[in-house]
DNA sequence: CTGCTGTGATTGACATACTTAACGCTCCTG
DNA sequence: CAGGAGCGTTAAGTATGTCAATCACAGCAG
């Protein structure tokens, strides 16, 4: 069931956007919960809720899963809006268009800001990579 | 008391770095425990426990006191020995405006068709809920 | 010496991260 | 129709992070 409800909403905000990051990820690699579970010694249960924005995940746990989907912890951390700033290299300028796709994705009313970030992040690690 | 017999030093290591670098940068700041457990909003106890390494503190634990210490989450990490670089670089160009996220996807040439099928289907599902 | 106010360290109770063992589902294979 | 074999999710239990209260030790006033 696990309702949307959801009255109690300190922390999905930055947890979901985390746990969407890491879920595209992983299926971006093609990978299965439970071989991702095998690979990060974490169980698939676990993960399952990580994904899904129950849970916040510890650092030993959030660096074996930058570890199995081959990103940095950095990497993970930034997505999931913990690390401040480093919005400067991105947006100096007010008027460049860094790609269609990443327009098209800001500016698609139906996700909401946790899916934006989650899609961008994706796309970048695509075409970054 | 501390005497650890340490049976378990899986961690020792790099919660020791974490925390000694935690205290040492307290006390370069001059500040004492209670001081920064108030910028902190955690118990002074728990920076203790800490800063000994007995410990490891959360992600939101951490954020707080790498603001706290002016410090940036990533630096707090690669302190740690939690980070393993892996080089973030981002530079891209190439403009085409188009209407609607799915056809921008579709259209983009950066993406390799494997790519553009997991990034359609992370975005539907961020829609379709 | 007796108190007061500062410090860091310890204890015990509670919240939350995490695991193991299920469950329900879909797609095959016999 | 079984019945495996894959998937994601749920339930109940254990381990660990975290806090409030308290301790023991230092300086300094009266």
């Amino acid at each position: 069931m696990s309702s949307e409800g959801n009255g109690d909403s300190r922390w999905s905000a930055q947890v979901n956007a985390l746990g969407g990051f890491i879920r595209a990820q992983r299926q971006l690699a093609n990978l299965s919960l439970r071989e991702m579970a095998a690979m990060t010694s974490v169980s698939n249960a676990y993960l399952s809720q990580v994904e899904r924005g129950l849970h916040q995940p510890s650092l030993k746990v959030l660096h074996s899963i930058a570890d199995a989907l081959q990103l940095s912890t950095e990497q993970l951390l930034s997505q999931a809006g913990w690390t401040r700033g480093y919005t400067e290299s991105a947006e100096a300028n007010g008027d460049t268009p860094m790609s269609s796709t990443e327009d098209a994705i800001r500016a698609d009313p139906r996700l909401t800001p946790e899916q934006r970030t989650a899609l961008l992040g994706v796309y970048r690690s695509f075409v970054d990579g």
